[in-house]
DNA sequence: AGTAAAAGGTTTTTT
DNA sequence: ACCTTTTACT
């Protein structure tokens, strides 16, 4: 079935008897091995169905499933249970969420509701002292989730990773007990809930019941599980259920989600008589590449010992290039880019790497600007902005008309709206009941709009009306195509540039076509949502050729011929935020170390001597940078180059510099003529 | 009272 | 570029 496994996979693949941990290294064929597992397990005639396959991605499922079908002559492969934590926490608690008090209809909260309901509340509340700023709400959000992901005391918690805002510990008191309050009240779990009420049901008294469920669970990236997880993977195991952890500590990328590779450490004590297998042959790059990558690796100890060797012994050496500045840097990545792809290899074949979503910024306009065709990873996704919630949350009101945090993003898109009016307009529709007729109540006319809003709020009542007629069926598509009309009208007093944005909405439209109902389109969204950034010029025809852009944390897992890394300067790489602790350092070394290992034949770090001064910028402040600490000390390594030509550009011959020509006179002369 | 418009700040990474 | 706070206006 899986042809020509090593040694370590095989035994990987074999192992029965105890819990199995697989130390498996960069591109060491772990997913290879794990799917070979999944089939050797069916072989050894087990129910799939009895099978549960925990991935750090819903993409990553379903790639282990396609491996396993291609090789199985029935079905079986469909029928392992097979998602994230998140998704199958959902799942689960769908069946037996009852005993724990939730309904089966309950609503799961992404990161961007849950983020708004924390505004909500926020401004329900009441805020702070005068004078003092409070923090933004997704920094509040964040402060509670990595509080509750980490199971720490909200002090702990500000005082370790969110010092500047420990002023206001006692109102994010507040706001916490009314967000976890207005959850329960509305049956709504947002994604720390689904863990915790999934590990709440195996600690309780059907427990058993769960864990009758499967006899065999096996956790992909078990480095990047977080406590709450463990306690999961615990307790859904019986003593004599098969279980299978794979990871590899040396890419552990997610601690400030509260991941910790404890768990990776501490497997044997917590499954007793565990066994390790480690997988430390590299299919993927060339020696050249992993010398480079061990050598950063090995500036931290953090990690079970471990080197990887290649198959692949010869190759190019990896290029170090320095540029003058942020948009010289740009400029050489995308002529290196073209003629990789002179050479033969197509865009597809290559990515651009970096630390933070913006960084790509400069080099996103360089690349429009040569009509290089390109889709980002990570960063800002295309369902947060904020036009595109505006419909999906038209879309859900529809689809539940007990949707308060839909009902009041859409009423404050009218004119004269604010957060009065909409309290009182929820109040007026009874939103707030239970009997679903909040929709119907408004398409009749019930709820006061202020006269500034007569025109937008008669538009809404109407395209309500027609999108939710069910004698001529509307399809999904149809429905975001009556609803952009509405948009059409709000959106010029919400946003600078609403053409575009009204514009945007029909990439939604197309992406709805593919869906026949309403409703399976909406949950699709939420659970699985497009990991692309939104993006105009994004990739026109699925046939054609393009280039990806993606965070580093984003490229977890794949894998491309050549890598382009750039912002390798230390602020960056380390982040700033990081320099401060250690744990926090070698995370960001860790994080390095993913993104050289990405690459199979080519690798090439970029490095520009000057940087904007902050993300938001408007003036050309730059400070000074120096090379990534990780990369400095290996500098032997690689080939270095300086890209000269940008350079002279900007600092002409001393003898140039020195002259003086009058054109700036010229000018004025010129200019005062037209008006004198 | 309550909203709009203008001013002033802004800690990455994401299931 | 977006969010929060302040102020100015209805």
């Amino acid at each position: 079935m899986f042809d020509s496994l090593n040694a370590e996979q095989q035994a990987a693949v074999d192992h029965t008897g105890s819990p199995l941990l697989i130390v498996a290294g960069a591109g060491t064929g772990k997913t290879k091995t794990l799917a070979a597992r999944v089939c050797r397990i069916i072989e050894d005639g087990a129910d799939p169905s009895r099978i549960l396959l925990l991935t750090f991605t819903r993409r990553a499922a379903a790639e282990m499933l396609a491996r396993v079908a291609a090789v199985s002559t029935d079905r079986a492969a469909s029928r392992v249970w097979g998602g994230t934590f998140h998704s199958t926490a959902n799942r689960l608690l769908r069946n037996f969420g009852q005993s724990a008090g939730l309904s089966p209809g309950f609503t799961v909260l992404d990161q961007a509701d849950a983020t708004d309901l924390m505004g909500i509340v926020r401004t329900d509340e009441g805020f702070g002292e005068r004078g003092k700023r409070f923090p933004r709400k997704e920094t509040v959000a964040g402060i509670y989730s990595r509080m509750v992901s980490s199971q720490a005391k909200l002090a702990d918690v500000l005082e370790t990773d969110y010092p500047w805002c420990a002023d206001h510990s006692d109102d994010l008191k507040t706001i916490f007990t009314a967000y976890t309050a207005r959850k329960r009240t509305h049956q709504v779990l947002d994604y720390d809930d689904l863990l915790l009420f999934w590990r709440g049901l195996t600690a309780s008294t059907i427990g058993d019941a769960m864990r009758d469920l499967f006899d065999h669970v096996l956790i992909d990236e078990y480095q990047d599980t977080n406590p709450i997880q463990a306690d999961i993977v615990r307790g859904m195991c019986r003593p004599d259920t098969d279980l299978c952890a794979v990871g590899d500590d040396a890419q552990a990328i997610y601690g400030f989600r509260a991941a910790t590779v404890a768990n990776m450490w501490e497997f044997a004590d917590h499954f007793p008589g565990a066994t390790r297998v480690t997988l430390e042959q590299n299919y993927r790059s060339t020696m050249p590449i992993l010398a480079v990558a061990n050598a950063v690796l090995g500036q931290s100890d953090e990690h079970f010992a471990k080197e990887l060797w290649s198959s692949r012994p010869q190759g190019l050496t990896p290029i170090l290039r320095t540029h003058h500045d942020e948009s010289a840097q740009s400029g050489s990545v995308a002529t290196a880019v073209l003629d990789a792809r002179e050479r033969g290899m197509d865009l597809r074949e290559q990515a651009v790497l970096f630390r933070a979503g913006h960084h790509a910024d400069g080099l996103e306009l360089e690349l429009t600007r040569r009509d290089i065709p390109y889709v980002k990873y990570g960063g800002l996704k295309y369902l947060e902005s904020a036009h595109v919630k505006d419909l999906l949350a038209l879309l859900r009101i529809l689809d539940n008309p007990a949707d308060q945090l839909a009902w009041h993003r859409v009423l404050a898109t009218m004119e004269g709206v604010g957060p009065a009016t909409v309290r009182r307009l929820s109040d007026e529709l009874g939103i707030e009941r239970e009997d679903d007729d909040a929709l119907a109540r408004f398409i009749d006319g019930a709820g006061r709009t202020p006269s500034a809003a007569d025109e937008q709020a008669l538009e809404l009542r109407t395209a309500f009306a027609e999108c939710s007629a069910t004698e001529p069926a509307i399809t999904p598509a149809q429905q975001v195509d009556r609803l952009k009309q509405y948009c059409a009208l709000v959106f010029p007093n919400r946003y600078d540039d609403p053409a575009a944005r009204v514009a945007d909405i029909d990439q939604l439209a197309s992406t709805a076509a593919a869906y026949t109902t309403r409703s399976r389109f909406l949950t699709e969204l939420t659970l699985d949502p497009p990991s692309k950034t939104s993006d105009q010029a994004g990739p026109p025809h699925l046939d054609d050729d393009w280039l990806t852009l993606s965070t580093i944390h984003s490229a977890k897992g794949l894998e491309w011929r050549s890598v382009h890394l750039i912002h390798a300067a230390d602020g960056n790489m380390p982040s700033e935020m990081a320099l401060g602790d250690e744990h926090g350092l070698a995370e960001e070394l860790r994080l390095m170390y993913v993104a050289l290992t990405r690459a199979k034949d080519e690798l090439t770090v970029n490095f520009p001597l000057r940087f904007h001064v902050n993300r938001y910028a408007t003036d050309d402040r730059h400070v000074y940078a120096q090379l990534s600490r990780f990369v400095d000390p290996v500098r032997e390594l690689f080939d270095e180059e300086t890209d000269r030509r940008e350079i002279d550009l900007r600092e002409p011959d001393a003898a140039l510099a020195g002259a003086t020509v009058g054109v700036a006179d010229e000018v004025d002369t010129l200019l005062a003529s037209l008006w004198d």
